[in-house]
DNA sequence: TTGCGTTATATTTGTAAAAACATAACGCAA
DNA sequence: TTGCGTTATGTTTTTACAAATATAACGCAA
């Protein structure tokens, strides 16, 4: 029987959601794929969903996190900016210490 | 614009979540009250919910937390153990260090 | 043996979130 | 000027979860 610590944060602005996991994965998939459309495939998630979740991003953000272009040779697109980039960066850390806390923790219940 | 760091730990032995922030505060009620339809009621949760997650949390446990009975004087009553007592202080010791970890992360955002 | 306040559980209803579907607009290129 | 692959939205349908409702059983006490 072993026990395991499981955690989620998150950031608010405003009592806004501003990022959270599932909102970073979609960040980094737009930045690895250059496209909002093709980043929600690769996420299995709906366009629309996807759409949704960056427009809050964005709306709650003092800056974008999110450029998108309409038309063109490609049809469009969507970038990731430094700014988003490095806020992006700074949330992994975090979460990142958060979980090697947790998991030094855990092994409390085994002596209970 | 002030960002706040919001987290959710949960313990989980086997796949199954053991412990969670909503349970541990159902468990306090029960504490409390002496019954598991009082400690429903203060917390405005249905008895059908609460008997729920008790259930889950004892099955989960390797020692039950809540000791029920039925009929009696009283019409019966719910009953915290030690062992359960001890898994919730556990638990909120946890969930206070991690918040004090996050706390002290929060102003890296201000800094972006 | 009737009533009371519980625990225990099944069934139905309601609601909010997610998914699916549909469509418009954009700008380049052939 | 038509087609293409995007972004941008509105609308409808489905699903999952929560809430509400109902009922049985239990054991003491009057």
């Amino acid at each position: 029987m072993t026990y395991k610590i499981k955690s989620r944060i998150w950031i608010e602005v405003d009592d806004n959601v501003l990022l959270g996991e599932g909102r970073v994965r979609l960040l980094k998939a737009i930045d690895e794929t250059g496209s909002l459309s093709k980043a929600a495939k690769s996420l299995n998630m709906s366009y629309k969903k996807a759409w949704t979740l960056i427009d809050a991003v964005n709306k709650s953000a003092k800056k974008p996190f999110i450029i998108t272009s309409i038309g063109g040779k490609n049809g469009g697109g969507a970038q990731l900016t430094p700014y988003g980039k490095t806020m992006i960066d700074a949330f992994e850390n975090i979460n990142k210490n958060c979980w090697d806390f947790l998991e030094n923790q855990k092994n409390i219940f085994d002596t209970i």
